[in-house]
DNA sequence: CATCCGTGGTC
DNA sequence: TGACCAAGGAT
């Protein structure tokens, strides 16, 4: 009933191999879900494209030097899926292909519960439990599962198998999600578009839209800090941050410190005068930045310790993620 | 099990 | 406009 479905209405995306005659490519299919993991599909398609354009195969990108990677991702956010893809690649060049069974995937780094099950199912044909948040709507409304999450997971899981065909597995998982994405979503639910609305006991109770319940949210706190833009010779000082926590591993600005946890210190990397440039709001999953960026005004400056002079006219494709993208665009902005 | 980790779109 | 959310993983 949901392959039907699926045969009729799948989305065509650039990972999904056209025809069922063709078997898919592990590697795409692979790091289109690494790519996916908490990521709209809108955002995903053009980082897709370069990614398998510039590095079409997994021994291609294992060859690449990790700070291109880094680079190239920078924009997508949760940059430690980047930090994994370099490893998991290295990993699987190693091996020479992808394992082809869920228990040796879930062992790749990046690979969780989720992702093993639908490279396994996607592209190996495996069985597989394909657990996403389109899954754990669509199957807390088909049952009715009153639980909120996350501690309906355990449920909602043992009900997802109960329903996951022996055959077509990865179909019917991507079915599953299509279905959330489009028709059963977490603001409407289409019920007259839906192929399971004979069967759904969230559509017989009158009202889908309440599930799944899920735990009330914290409250986001406002942090503060300071970005520092120093230049010479038509170069702006860049420095890469640490590999674990915020923005881990990417090419950024120097900065004072600041974190989730608290306001920067204010202590600029060099000694000299300064002028306030202007202010940068960033809104992060856990906590709201708001980053004043400080200009270097002295003539020649030396920047100590680690770092690399980048042109700055070409600070777009230095790979920063997108607080100091912005930080820089409104230093240069400024100029005009 | 809770917390940390980005970003852009949507209403 | 701000809150919510999206094909989660690591610790």
């Amino acid at each position: 009933m949901l392959l039907d479905w699926y045969d009729a209405h799948a989305r065509d995306l650039p990972w999904r191999a056209a025809p069922s005659t063709t078997p898919p490519d592990p590697y795409r299919v692979w790091l289109s879900e690494v790519m996916l993991q908490q990521t709209t599909v809108a955002a995903v398609k053009p980082y897709f494209a370069k990614f398998t354009e510039r590095w079409p195969t997994v021994q291609a990108l294992a060859a690449a030097p990790e700070e291109e990677v880094m680079a190239a991702w920078a924009g997508l956010g949760y940059y430690s899926r980047a930090r994994n893809v370099v490893k998991c690649a290295a990993e699987v060049a190693a091996l020479g292909a992808f394992p082809d069974t869920e228990a040796d995937l879930r062992k790749l780094p990046g690979l969780g519960d989720y992702t093993a099950a639908a490279v396994a199912a996607i592209a190996f044909g495996r069985r597989a439990v394909v657990v996403d948040a389109n899954v754990e709507r669509v199957v807390a409304r088909l049952f009715a599962i009153e639980d909120s999450l996350p501690g309906a997971r355990k449920t909602i899981r043992v009900k997802a198998d109960s329903i996951t065909p022996d055959t077509r597995a990865g179909d019917f998982a991507q079915g599953l999600m299509d279905l959330g994405s489009g028709i059963c979503t977490s603001r409407d639910a289409k019920c007259l578009l839906c192929p399971l609305q004979k069967v759904c006991k969230g559509r017989a109770s009158g009202d889908p839209l309440r599930l799944p319940v899920k735990a009330p949210k914290k409250a986001k706190p406002s942090r503060t800090g300071t970005a520092f833009w120093i230049e010479r010779d038509d170069a702006v000082w860049l420095v890469k941050r640490p590999g674990k926590g915020m923005l881990g591993g990417m090419r950024s600005l120097p900065d004072d410190g600041w974190s989730a946890r608290g306001d920067g210190n204010k202590d600029a990397p060099l000694s000299g005068a300064w002028k306030a440039a202007g202010v940068v709001r960033h809104s992060f999953t856990h906590f709201d930045l708001e980053l004043g960026v400080a200009v270097h005004a002295e003539h020649r400056p030396a920047p100590g310790g680690e770092g690399e002079w980048w042109p700055t006219g070409s600070i777009e494709e230095a790979g920063l993620p997108t607080l100091f993208a912005k930080a820089a665009r409104l230093v240069l902005a400024a100029r005009d």
